[in-house]
DNA sequence: TTGTGTTACGTTATAATATACGATAACAGT
DNA sequence: ACTGTTATCGTATATTATAACGTAACACAA
């Protein structure tokens, strides 16, 4: 991991904590061309992998988009609400509730490897 | 729905359940090629998006794909578990852990109202 | 039957998301 | 400095998805 990656990725960081709610690739990626101004999709996509992969930044499978992780507890698989109406994003950590999420996969010998859990509805605001 | 889409619907449930794995929208768009040779994108995404709204097909948001439901449960939130390896999709029903998911996540007053569950892994006989 | 409103359907064009792959740069060991 | 190795870069293109709008089908009243 060169020094020049890991200023991509502070920057990618750096911009997802700012907007706090979910950003697709290329949200990032106009972001960060006001201080970069020739940087390409490939490599947000390369940030956003490393940054995934070290628990920073969690990626909303079920939309496309990224959001930097709001715990301290980086390499928890997370269960991420997300609000259909104002699109904020809250994040949970229940390892009771993944280990039973593993024994139920791994009922016909399954072995899990990383766990994805989203659950879409209304934040407390907008259901009210 | 007129009689139109419903045929169609029908169409792209079969290929899929032939299948039986993980199909993205463009393959089952390719298979039906075969017999509607002048169909479209928005013609498959539309009956997918009818057959997953009647739990006749689970769409795998991590993936981007879809499979055919294999239970009898059609409008249970499925655990759907994905071997990494060879691509299989199990899929499993745990009402509990459901009710678990959802009153961790409305703790804060979140009101869920769809579940994504996707457990990638390795199936048992490629994680043997 | 003909007209009219409503809804679903089809088609084109294009938007949004993602990655394969060859080019380039960094750096360690000589 | 030269060379091999590895990581990074950006171009070009693949893949996934939908907006927009015209058309066909159907229900029902005149």
């Amino acid at each position: 991991m060169g020094k020049r990656g890991e200023k991509i990725q502070a920057d990618v960081l750096a911009v997802l904590r700012r907007r706090g709610g979910p950003l697709s690739a290329y949200e990032v990626l106009g972001a960060l061309r006001e201080s970069h101004p020739k940087i390409a999709p490939p490599t947000i996509y390369r940030a956003l992998a490393a940054l995934t992969e070290r628990g920073r930044v969690h990626r909303l499978e079920s939309m496309n988009a990224f959001i930097a992780c709001q715990c301290d507890r980086h390499m928890q698989a997370s269960i991420l609400s997300i609000c259909d109406d104002c699109g904020t994003v809250e994040e949970s950590v229940a390892p009771d509730l993944l280990e039973d999420l593993s024994s139920v996969a791994g009922r016909s010998g399954f072995r899990p490897a990383r766990h994805v859990i989203e659950i879409h509805g209304l934040c407390a605001s907008c259901g009210a």
